[in-house]
DNA sequence: CGTATGACGTGCA
DNA sequence: GTGCACGCCATAC
């Protein structure tokens, strides 16, 4: 039984390293449909796993996108790690 | 199965 | 550059 895409975008997520970002069509892509961006943000929000670091993961315009724990929150901590936007 | 929802993406005015 | 509309996909009911 393969992972479902929920479990495959976790898993993506949780390998980007620090300062890094990637944007929801970047992980829908690497999860396997290039364009699940919707899904993915969708399952992010919906499972928000503190074992994942869903605040490394952006929108492909380079906007922040949206973060359960606030918006403003995950700018800090991208700013903090060294990924501008 | 069909409908509704959503942290998106791209195109066009 | 900004704003609006359509499309696309996965999950929940």
């Amino acid at each position: 039984m393969r992972k479902s895409f929920s479990e495959r975008v976790f898993t993506i997520v949780k390998k980007i390293s620090r300062g890094r970002v990637l944007a929801y069509k970047d992980v829908a892509r690497l999860a396997g449909s290039p364009s699940a961006s919707r899904a993915v943000g969708n399952i992010l929000n919906k499972n928000r796993e503190p074992r994942i670091p869903c605040h490394r993961v952006v929108r492909s315009d380079g906007t922040l996108g949206g973060y359960n724990r606030g918006a403003k929150k995950k700018l800090e901590i991208l700013r903090k790690e060294g990924a501008k936007i």
